[in-house]
DNA sequence: AACGCGCATTAGAACGTTCTAACGTGGATA
DNA sequence: TATCCACGTTAGAACGTTCTAATGCGCGTT
């Protein structure tokens, strides 16, 4: 009574439910963690010492003393919807491989990217899963050589032992966006960029590629976006000054089109009547509105279900070899695209 | 160079670094968690060493050793947007109070929400923060029992030792909605309501008493709704199906709000022209939108400054009556309401 | 009867850190 | 000169778990 005063703040210990049940804390440990060696008998009993005390394994001290902490690192943004959709996917991926998933939060401008990734360090998480990071290939590498990393939606310019990447085809997305627009009848098809952004420089380069692939290299054009909304929305003011205005936008992504759309709602242009709108991702957040957005789908599933499996995949050894895993993109019909309007310089030239 | 080969695999630990820099463990501890203590010329060298090495504190073992863990949980819904808002600003107030901040996903359907919390127990934060938690009175207790809870956007019906709330006044946000509309002319003002939420049935409260403030008692109507924008949706049929369209809605929440609206303008009625909706949030997300939402704010930088307050000042000691915070709303007019249509019963009877 | 094997169980070390209690040392005070 | 104190420093225990190696035991085989 006068030692061990459990009665107190202190959650029981392991040592606790030893001694109720009467076994040593080495065979409580066994039995609570599933583990093969015990006896049916110790383990009821064991289970129902545990049960009676309220026990609940100290997660610090367990991935301390461990060999392998079966626990992945996720950073992501916590304002991008699209982010919310795929930690979502991973979440659920992480927890039917039996491993923890712990998260970091890097905010909107980035800057603490690093941060969260320190952090998850000091955990000693077994493995790293990056949404959408902006670090060089240099920053990478300085990670990726103390644990297994997948950078998700991302490309790398230059090869990163350790760290694999997995994502849409860009090129092939943009392809299916103005491939659609063009069939439509358009020619005049913007390009409203990702600023900043990682992916951006990718996506540019698809649209670039696909309007030539259709012998519209010289309507190539360009507006400076970004990755969020709000920076869709000061895109639209440069746009309607244009000269001849754009018969059709692709959005760097979901987000940046709708921020578009807004403010040339705002201004009396009318989408699609006046011009076309096309985004990218298929973001959840988006569909309960009453237009729906021409898109494309990024499999958050997929890259889910597969970027957690490619982590696991170096844990276990034997992929050493760095991989760039690419999906396909899907198609998404909505109501933001339609043909351009007749007086539009169509066919002038 | 036969012992210890941190050439490896293994991280530097403060091992290493102590003996690289010539003193104990004891001291390089000290040194590198900046306490009291130590001469400037042995931190300097102890500092320099540790960066030699790459050395990162291991947070295991110091969560583990350490008395106080400086550990916040957070359980939040990784689908809502407006609980993305609100992390975001706990983030910022947790990280300015010196804590650290782990993240729990409860999912859109909430049937993990206890997992959670399990897993936030397991890791010994020092206290917890749920956020719209739909846990009953009596589980909430058992949890407040072991540590420290603050109950965010929540209110409780008994009296919960150890669980605090803190939440935005929903009757006085329901007031201004309905005062605002009232003032514009209508009468018929129906509500979306929350469904099976926790919050559902505050704010169905809230509204009917805002209508009978009014006298408009024999005016309340309610659909059934949620929390998401496809329930919303789903609620749209009903209501264009009622004898006398309402001519106005006040939805349980922003999310509810567009996803009505959304179904409402496929089959072609224009809000605000033929009815009038409001949301209630002031959720970021949908800014960026051409039609601003009338809706009532939730001070989301308040909401997280003053729970994380709270909580810490529950860890300090002193504060352990029982508190339930309450923070005034702000109602935020937009352009999805306006006077009712003159052929609306508005006078009727 | 001696041996080997599989099984349930346990003592004790280990994980990497922080805390407690002590130590030595130099300088100021009595 | 003896005493005290502040300060920098350290040895060693402690946190709660898991791992390693060993122990005892019952049973079938040689």
């Amino acid at each position: 009574m006068t030692q061990g005063d459990r009665s107190a703040g202190k959650p029981p210990t392991l040592n606790d439910v030893a001694r109720a049940a009467g076994v040593s804390r080495a065979m409580a440990s066994i039995v609570l963690r599933g583990a093969p060696g015990a006896a049916d008998e110790t383990r009821t009993r064991v289970l129902a010492a545990a049960a009676e005390l309220g026990y609940r394994r100290d997660t610090r001290a367990s991935l301390l003393r461990r060999s392998d902490s079966r626990l992945i690192g996720l950073v992501f943004q916590i304002e991008s919807r699209f982010h919310a959709d795929l930690v979502a996917a991973i979440r659920e991926a992480v927890d039917a491989a039996g491993y923890d998933l712990v998260l970091g939060i890097a905010r909107r401008r980035g800057h603490d990217e690093l941060q969260a990734i320190d952090m998850l360090l000091g955990y000693r998480c077994d493995a790293l899963l990056l949404l959408g990071t902006s670090l060089s290939e240099e920053v990478l590498a300085g990670i990726a050589s103390q644990r297994p990393v997948v950078a998700i939606t991302r490309r790398l310019s230059v090869a990163v032992p350790g760290c694999d990447t997995i994502r849409v085809s860009d090129r092939e997305g943009f392809r299916l966006l103005v491939d659609h627009l063009v069939a439509l009848g358009h020619r005049d098809i913007a390009h409203v960029d990702g600023g900043d952004d990682a992916k951006a420089s990718d996506r540019l380069n698809a649209y670039v590629l696909a309007m030539e692939a259709h012998g519209l290299g010289d309507r190539i054009r360009v507006y400076r976006g970004g990755e969020w909304a709000d920076e869709g929305r000061a895109a639209a003011r440069p746009i309607m000054e244009s000269a001849p205005l754009p018969t059709a936008l692709v959005a760097y992504n979901d987000d940046v089109a709708w921020g578009v759309m807004g403010e040339l709602s705002r201004s009396g242009v009318r989408v699609p009547a006046d011009i076309s709108v096309t985004g990218y991702d298929l973001s959840r957040t988006w569909l309960a509105l009453p237009q729906r957005l021409t898109t494309v789908r990024q499999d958050v599933d997929a890259l889910g279900r597969l970027s957690v499996a490619r982590a696991i995949a170096r844990l276990q050894g034997g992929a050493d070899e760095q991989q760039d895993i690419v999906i396909e993109p899907a198609f998404v019909p909505g109501d933001t695209t339609g043909p351009p309007r007749s007086d539009a310089d169509s066919g002038a030239d």
